[in-house]
DNA sequence: CGGGACCCTCGAGG
DNA sequence: ACCTCGAGGGTCC
């Protein structure tokens, strides 16, 4: 069967697939090596169904290709709706000459390689992160599939892969037990999904909305980061690293950096950044003002998220992922065969010959930008 | 406030 | 070829 793609120009040095799509944030798209193309299901635009989304890199042309499977007609929806999904709006070359180079000598030898930070569903982002608890890659992605073959709607099979939607919190809640979710290998964070399930339905119900979508962005309204996260960390097995990769790939809060053990690694070896006394204390008055969290945030990794934010800027969380995609790198993705695939680290050499166009894009001032608390 | 326990897989090292 | 052991993008108690 063939397709008929819509194309879009874009420079590899501005988006890779490989190296966004496989690298650990988003853990549902399959790679078909044979045709060398992805695909995956999404919601367009403001759809609740979900589609079967195929795309492929021209990497001669540096063209991206893309279609919706069943989607004869609106093209142009899927292209804006991939407009965004990829933050296309957002030029990492900006961000490399005029942002990072400037304030941190460890982008001067780098070049952007088309990792950048995705928008993604919220919903679908907070389950995978709860997922992605002490845990690793490749069995990450095995139980996102899990979910969506086992509690979620079976879309439409292609060549023998069948594609099924991610599950909606009441398809969770009425579908899937604990005790289930235990049978499949999820093990203690079997819990945390049922229950992250059962209050969504609930908190959506009490907000008078049906859309896990719609809920969860709308938690950003009129609202401080600090009631974003503390929303968020009200679902059980959400801390404030889930939290906040939630944050920054599923409400597009750019300057958030998701501080795991790798990042406080390299952010105390490469940058220096420890909190003394007095960067504790000061934290701590923050915290102890505003709406008692019943979980608690570790303020020495706060405190490096926020040296982070001071020394990257509004897009701190999408330095982290160009900087320290290597070294947290790792396999990630699934084939059409199931089996995983290691992550293609040639590409990004390959990547780096390219010489860099000229991109007419201009950095997105969003209003959506969060407004970060200052230490002074 | 801090350290242990927690499910399960995989791969390095014996 | 087996086995064992610890880490793997944390969170809860």
């Amino acid at each position: 069967m063939s397709y008929k793609f819509g194309k879009l120009a874009i420079n590899k040095s501005e988006l890779c697939l490989a190296n966004v799509l496989q690298a650990g944030q988003s853990f549902r798209w399959i790679w078909d090596e044979k045709l060398n193309q992805y695909s995956t299901t999404m919601k367009i635009g403001q759809q609740e169904k979900y589609s079967v989304v195929i795309l492929r890199q021209d990497e001669e042309n540096e063209i991206l290709e893309f279609v919706a499977v069943g989607d004869c007609g609106n093209q142009d929806a899927l292209k804006t709706h991939l407009m965004k999904y990829f933050r296309l709006d957002v030029s990492l070359k900006h961000l490399f000459d005029n942002v990072w180079i400037p304030s941190d000598k460890a982008f001067a030898k780098l070049s952007p390689q088309g990792i950048r930070i995705l928008a993604q569903e919220p919903w679908e982002t907070l389950i995978s992160f709860i997922c992605s608890s002490n845990n690793n890659i490749s069995r990450i992605t095995r139980m996102c599939n899990s979910l969506c073959s086992n509690f979620g709607n079976l879309i439409t099979t292609i060549d023998g892969v069948a594609y099924h939607s991610f599950p909606t919190s009441e398809e969770l809640t009425s579908r899937a037990t604990e005790a289930k979710l235990r049978e499949l290998g999820f093990g203690y964070r079997a819990k945390y999904i049922i229950e992250t399930a059962r209050k969504l339905v609930n908190d959506k119900a009490e907000a008078n909305i049906t859309s896990d979508t719609t809920y969860l962005q709308s938690i950003c309204k009129d609202a401080q980061y600090e009631d974003v996260r503390e929303h968020l960390m009200s679902y059980n097995g959400v801390g404030p690293k889930v939290a906040d990769c939630v944050c920054l790939m599923g409400l597009h809060m750019d300057g958030i950096v998701p501080v795991d053990v790798h990042v406080s690694r390299i952010a105390k070896r490469d940058y220096q950044i420890s909190a003394n006394k007095n960067h504790l204390k000061e934290l701590r008055t923050k915290y102890n003002a505003l709406p008692i969290s019943r979980k608690k945030i570790n303020l020495e990794l706060d405190h490096i998220r926020l040296m982070l934010f001071k020394k990257w800027g509004s897009y701190a969380g999408w330095a982290q992922g160009v900087l320290f995609s290597k070294e947290i790198g790792g396999t990630s993705g699934s084939t059409t065969t199931g089996t995983i695939k290691k992550r293609k680290w040639d590409m990004i050499k390959e990547t780096e010959a390219i010489v860099t166009k000229q991109m007419k894009l201009k950095v997105e001032l969003s209003d959506l930008h969060i407004k970060e608390a200052k230490i002074d």
